[in-house]
DNA sequence: TTAGGGTTACAG
DNA sequence: CTGTAACCCTAA
């Protein structure tokens, strides 16, 4: 796994998901214009957010369509190999109440190393704390994952301490698991397994007042883009769909922090935010009711 | 402009 | 050498 030529922060990683969460995955350009995004995203062009969508979709375990692709070719070339699916086993809701939280991506946990490439500060230090937070956790060792107070006072005892440091942690620490490179269990973060599992969607955090609102919006939405997205997950599996469903959830998150973290239009961003996960709500529910034992493909 | 196949750069 | 992530090329 390489840490190779440009690579991507994991600020523009969540910008990117949350611009998918926003607008939907394909549409680069739009994401690109989004004022929310295009701070974050203003050295990328459209196809290097769609590449590394791709590349995202890829670790992710999800079957992106490019890893379809190179698994097909090597199983051909070998000549083996069945895509046994067991099915799943539980028939259980996804839908719990408590904080847990886990990502549908593996994803290794390789520290992004410090390059002494030409980027610029601001980057750099951002792409060290997030190499810095999983030293901690690793540090720390605790078996049951370690909450953000002990990550924080591991960080600011073998570190400096900036100014802005807490903020910049928790919203460090939800891109982690954003992006799969930690998994948060109970208020507590720790480096994830070889292999990803599903879990509840996560409904910490929004003031009674935003619950309200999406459980209102849940039962009359009608975008053009749920049709679309529902009808995609038509062809998978239940595995599939709740990974996906988990995987959606957790950019939804993203775009939420995101939209704190950009001081700027703050308020209309969150909306865009919550209103994408109104929409995976809306999925959630529509798999509950459809997604008996058996897989629909 | 986007999706997808191909290529390059780098880590293990 | 192999796998991964970023980057390139091109058809639609």
């Amino acid at each position: 796994m390489g840490a190779p030529k440009q690579r991507w922060t994991p600020e523009e990683e969540a910008a990117l998901k949350a611009g998918v969460a926003k607008h939907g995955a394909g549409k680069w350009r739009t994401i690109l214009r989004d004022p929310e995004f295009t701070a974050l995203l203003r050295l990328r062009s459209n196809v290097d957010l769609k590449d590394k969508w791709r590349n995202l979709s890829v670790t992710a375990g999800g079957y992106g369509s490019r890893e379809r692709a190179r698994v097909a070719l090597k199983r051909g070339k070998r000549g083996a190999m069945v895509i046994p699916q067991p099915m799943d086993v539980d028939g259980k809701s996804l839908d719990s109440d408590d904080n847990t939280i886990i990502d549908s991506k593996p994803s290794a946990v390789v520290v992004e190393s410090m390059k002494l490439e030409s980027s610029p500060e601001k980057e750099k230090s951002v792409a060290r704390l997030d190499d810095i937070i999983l030293e901690a956790i690793k540090k720390l060792k605790e078996s049951s994952g370690s909450n953000r107070t002990a990550i924080a006072a591991y960080i600011e005892k073998q570190y400096w301490p900036p100014d802005d440091f807490q903020r910049l942690l928790s919203t460090k620490l939800k891109a982690l698991v954003a992006t799969g490179k930690l998994i948060k269990v109970n208020q507590k973060y720790r480096i994830p397994p070889s292999s990803s599992s599903l879990g509840g969607k996560s409904t910490k955090g929004y003031s009674t007042e935003t619950m309200n609102a999406i459980n209102n919006n849940v039962k009359q939405l009608s975008k053009p883009e749920v049709d679309a997205e529902l009808d995609k997950m038509k062809g998978m599996s239940k595995e599939e769909a709740a990974a996906f469903a988990a995987k959606a959830v957790a950019e939804a998150e993203v775009a939420i922090a995101e939209a704190e973290e950009a001081a700027r239009d703050a308020e209309a961003a969150e909306a865009e935010a919550e209103a994408a996960k109104t929409f995976l709500d809306a999925v959630m529910l529509t798999m509950q009711n459809r997604n008996p034992a058996s897989a629909v493909y």
